[in-house]
DNA sequence: TATTGTTATACTCTATAACTATA
DNA sequence: TATAGTTATAGAGTATAACAATA
């Protein structure tokens, strides 16, 4: 029997995830880790809040993966220009470096995916993961509304 | 721009894991427990050591997981019928109907996220994630390999 | 008074290594 | 000698709450 759809995308997000593990085995760093650089990457020096909302963690957990980060000498904490308050959390020059690299392996990845989906498929897959994320994130959304109602009051 | 197909598929890997998180918050349940509640749901009881297998952890890591669900009596320990150095880890009633209900529920996400998809795409969609996943999966094994042959010696 | 980041504390998942009981 | 499971130990990710410095 086929496998069901979804069954089919859970595997593909287990694959990914093993295999960034393994990437970065035997390093200092971690898929925790990674996706911070990765964020910092896309949205320049942050602050640790704006960073904790960003990877949808907590302040406190920023701390511990900056720390962390700043040991292996993948970022740096900077003085906020403004705030004496708060921090910017900036890549070191190595791991910009990594981040473009990985970018570049990132961008390859998507070819290679692209390549094993035959050329009349193409289109049609990339409109209906589009239609599965999109319907996911309201089924997401719409599960956290009701919890929240339950939760706040007038259920 | 249009994402990439690898951030579509990332993205949909994510809300399924939160979407697993928010489901189970407030109650005894993790990931990993219910990860391990389904193996034994489609393996029926089974040796920690299998299990250990089956969920790809250590078989130290299974011992503490078996803990937490035979104190939220979700498992029981059975003595193991021909083999006394091992158990048999078996759910409890309350956890079978929990994992039957589980098992609906996601045949009902599946059957959501297949008419979320034009209905002429979905033939399309189904060949191309299976071309995906059997293509990551040897990525996978290939890059975990040339890592083996490096440690191992002959690279 | 609110916000930024840290210290304090705790829980979960994970691993390896040493050990006990059994095979 | 090998296997099943546990105790011992350790590290990483995560959270909340209390606190300091600053806004």
């Amino acid at each position: 029997m086929e496998p069901l759809l979804v069954d089919r995308l859970l595997l593909i997000g287990e694959l990914f995830q093993k295999d960034m593990e393994r990437a970065f085995a035997g390093t200092d760093l971690t898929t925790a880790r990674v996706h911070l650089l990765w964020t910092v990457h896309h949205n320049g020096p942050s602050t640790q809040q704006t960073l904790a909302r960003l990877c949808g963690v907590s302040p406190r957990n920023i701390t511990g993966l900056v720390d962390a980060l700043v040991g292996s000498e993948h970022v740096r904490r900077t003085p906020h220009p403004s705030d004496r308050r708060a921090v910017l959390v900036e890549l070191t020059e190595s791991a910009r470096d990594l981040m473009a690299r990985m970018q570049r392996e990132h961008a390859e990845l998507n070819e290679s995916l692209l390549r094993a989906v035959a050329p009349g498929d193409r289109a049609a897959v990339a409109r209906g993961l589009a239609a599965i994320s999109s319907h996911l994130e309201t089924l997401v959304t719409d599960a956290a509304a009701a919890e929240g109602s339950r939760d706040g009051g007038a259920g």
